[in-house]
DNA sequence: AAGATCCGCAACCGCTCCGAC
DNA sequence: GGTCGGAGCGGTTGCGGATCT
């Protein structure tokens, strides 16, 4: 409720100006879908005019980012980039879009998302904040190598079948017209895994490399997308259903959870209380 | 079976930055 | 230099489905 010159009004300025907010029907999605293929994006204000939506700029703007865009991945989080998510906030914080920048197709968004309800939920259980040293380094010294063990263990046990389809009723809204930048499947068993050397480097019991500051963004330019994630196999059409039934990509439950259990909490809470 | 609670995620909000005028 | 509008960012909210009691 608002108040101006001492008259209430229950209306915002949006209702006042007859536009839409909450969901995004389908009707929307796509009417902003056709108007941005014809006239491309950018524009945000406008462009919800011209195309005779009852949406603000911005709302459009999010919707586009976050959901309709083409290459917008959808589904779990992967062990990779739950990797790369712990890695990169430990060095630049909530930068979420810097973040996302370096996980093709995933948003910013989605990204918070994940750092909320996922990681901000086990310093919850260790009851520290998750902005604390001793989190930090509950992260570098027990899960990130935990999580790059089970990548390594993922890599060398697994093959995935290349000739997977996609099944509509997994994609909320199928993205109309990027089919042409599906991954080849073929390079899948002709080139070097980045993600070994990282876990070697991580495992490494030589020097210990955990403990040192590791170039991971760096590395992670060369990552093929078909090699290190599901992400090739998204872009060339893929069957979850396959997918869930190979515990590397999605586990056998939350990827995130099964990272912990009770000896390591309990692990955890003893050193916490040293 | 039904209500309560939890959880994940889409969407919104407020703020800052930046370029055009 | 000041103002304005567009764009982008991080934080927060609220809905709906899942799970628990």
């Amino acid at each position: 409720m608002e108040i101006e010159d001492g008259v209430v009004c229950n209306q915002s300025e949006e209702e006042i100006l007859g536009l839409r907010r909450g969901p995004w029907t389908v009707e929307e999605d796509v009417t902003l879908m056709n108007y941005i293929a014809k006239h491309g994006e950018g524009r945000w204000n406008s462009l919800a005019r011209s195309a005779g939506l009852r949406r603000t700029g911005k709302s459009c703007r999010l919707r586009w980012l976050n959901y309709l865009r083409p290459d917008v991945r959808r589904g779990n989080i992967t062990l990779e980039e739950q990797l790369l998510i712990l890695e990169l906030h430990s060095r630049w914080g909530n930068r979420w879009s810097k973040i996302a920048q370096h996980l093709p197709g995933r948003t910013d968004n989605e990204i918070k998302n994940y750092w909320r309800t996922r990681v901000q939920k086990h310093a919850k259980q260790l009851k520290c904040d998750v902005n604390s040293k001793q989190f930090k380094d509950t992260m570098r010294h027990l899960w990130i190598p935990r999580l790059v063990e089970r990548i390594q263990a993922a890599t060398t046990t697994t093959a995935i079948p290349n000739n997977m389809n996609m099944s509509s009723d997994q994609v909320l809204v199928p993205p109309p017209e990027n089919s042409s930048t599906a991954a080849s499947s073929d390079s899948f068993g002709t080139q070097i895994s980045p993600i070994s050397s990282m876990t070697d480097y991580y495992n490494d019991p030589v020097n210990n490399h955990c403990n040192q500051d590791y170039d991971l963004v760096n590395q992670i330019h060369y990552v093929p997308d078909s090699l290190t994630s599901p992400y090739g196999y998204f872009h060339g059409g893929l069957d979850f259903q396959a997918m869930e039934q190979t515990p590397q990509w999605f586990g056998s439950g939350n990827t995130s959870d099964n990272l912990w259990n009770v000896e390591d909490i309990w692990f955890l809470q003893q050193q916490l209380n040293m």
